[in-house]
DNA sequence: TATGCCGGGAA
DNA sequence: TTCCCGGCATA
């Protein structure tokens, strides 16, 4: 997209160049006598003529062999000599045997077809003037007529490298006529200057030197890229305005796309923002490569009350094995990691019976205290827990055999969320076996880890919002009601 | 559109 | 730590 935006942006920076550099001197001598002609620098106001072939020449040489008009039509004569502080060329008319001073404006640098008109002579400017922008092709210099391609190149080289407006090489004897052609053809119509203003910065500077300075290139170059640059700042900082967290040391995931270094305190996080950012993936495409964020984070830690995007270099990196740090200890204090695979103590003091307790009706019922039997327990905030512990079951038989269960006698990895805890009611597991799909066990149906780490998959098990309807959203498990996954109704 | 829930802020 | 919510992903 780049590209286009920047031809679009460089197409008219010509205009920028004309219509924001009113300094004719700023922009060589070449912009003066456009000026001129313009009228603004000269008393005479009209519609432009046809431009002085050395309209684009900074110099003219000596010996140099130039075209002005005498006597209504166009001579050819020598350069003599070329007053640059009076912009007035001394040239001398072999034809006529005549020594003559002409402004620089009025000075052609290659023959016409169409002879200019008749020149007024005190101000050397033309007679005739054309309120039509556009040159006429037969004022083109041959040389010109590689115009497009120097154009092309321009347009090219700028794109490679810098917002400097490079000059395509050319030597004196090319001039306006095919700035005309490039930049005068009309678009440009009003300040007619504009275009050959443009054309002429860009296809005067003789070459293979002077380069554009660069108070030049930062008057005249600058604008557009700026108000591009602009434009890419603009977008990269709405996306990745900071933002604080308080947490002391803590794990974040540093976007490594180029330019980006978001940070985010999750995996999943991290992993959606270069996908929907960077990759460019939603739906279905973004499962189909869902590992391919992988490689773009990596792991940082994060002193306090350091904003997330702090420029680079200044966060501090932790040499973590490599960019692509898929699995680390914690991704975040509510976060376990999902690669904690620990055999747990049942831990039936941690249970918080309150959630069950709030379902007389359901929940009741329950007889998690199968002596035993016992699910991994805890709070139910334990979403918010560091360490989540999987539950195996104990050696106990435990009579109840339960889809549950099975699955979770072994490491119950779910897809992006953490071994979350949880009390198990006899409703619960009512409910789950009734409204809910048997859960396959995990270790056989656990999608790659790449497909951990994104947002889990929604599942079939009724959330309490479900279970108990907007209307009793008391009766939900906290983590509903704080818009959580779900402690209650686990997938 | 409804739902689930992540990420983050406020108290 | 608890509570809450904006906003995104998904069904």
């Amino acid at each position: 997209m780049l590209p286009k935006t920047r031809l679009g942006k460089r197409s008219p920076l010509g205009a920028l160049m004309c219509t924001s550099s009113p300094n004719a001197e700023g922009l060589l001598e070449t912009g003066a006598p456009r000026d001129a002609q313009g009228g603004v620098g000269n008393s005479a106001m009209g519609p432009p003529g046809p431009p002085p072939l050395s309209r684009f020449n900074n110099k003219l040489h000596p010996g140099q062999k130039v075209y002005v008009v005498c006597g209504g039509r166009e001579c050819p004569g020598v350069v003599e000599q070329h007053n640059h502080v009076d912009n007035e060329v001394a040239i001398l008319l072999p034809t006529l045997g005549q020594h003559v001073l002409r402004k620089l404006e009025d000075v052609w640098t290659s023959p016409n077809v169409l002879p200019p008109p008749a020149a007024i002579q005190g101000t050397g400017r033309p007679a005739q003037v054309s309120s039509c922008i556009d040159v006429p092709r037969s004022y083109r210099s041959p040389d010109s007529v590689d115009m497009d391609e120097m154009m092309a190149a321009l347009v090219l080289t700028s794109l490679s490298h810098s917002p400097l407006v490079q000059s395509p090489p050319k030597t004196d004897t090319v001039t306006v006529c095919s700035a005309g052609v490039e930049c005068g053809g009309g678009e440009l119509s009003d300040s007619g200057s504009s275009g050959y203003w443009s054309c002429g910065r860009g296809c005067g500077s003789p070459a293979p030197s002077p380069p554009i300075t660069e108070t030049e290139v930062h008057s005249l170059a600058t604008p557009s890229d700026e108000g591009l640059d602009m434009e890419m700042e603009q977008v990269l900082f709405d996306e990745h305005a900071p933002r604080k967290r308080r947490n002391s040391l803590k794990v974040s995931y540093r976007c490594l796309w180029p330019n980006c270094g978001k940070i985010l305190t999750s995996v999943v996080g991290i992993k959606r923002h270069i996908r929907t950012l960077h990759l460019g993936q939603t739906g279905e495409h973004e499962r189909c490569s869902r590992s391919e964020e992988d490689f773009y984070y990596t792991e940082v830690q994060q002193r306090q009350a350091q904003p997330l995007t702090p420029p680079p270099g200044v966060s501090i990196p932790i040499p973590t094995t490599s960019s692509s740090t898929r699995w680390p200890a914690c991704a975040s204090p509510t976060r376990a990691s999902p690669s904690r695979v620990e055999p747990a103590v049942p831990e039936a003091d941690s249970d918080s019976p309150t959630e069950t307790g709030a379902q007389p009706g359901q929940l009741s019922k329950s007889a998690p205290s199968i002596p035993g039997f016992i699910w991994q327990v805890h709070s139910e905030h334990s979403y918010q827990a560091p360490a989540p512990v999987q539950v195996v079951a104990p050696p106990t038989s435990g009579s109840t055999s339960d889809s549950w269960n099975t699955s979770s006698t072994s490491t119950q990895i779910r897809q992006g969320a953490p071994f979350r805890v949880r009390s198990v009611s006899v409703g619960e597991q009512w409910l789950q076996q009734h409204s809910a799909p048997i859960r396959p066990h995990p270790s056989s149906t656990s999608p790659p880890r790449s497909l951990w780490t994104s947002r889990r998959i929604r599942g079939e098990a009724k959330k309490c919002r479900k279970v108990y309807g907007i209307e009793h959203r008391d009766q939900w498990c906290t983590a509903c009601r704080w818009k959580k996954a779900c402690q209650r109704f686990l997938d």
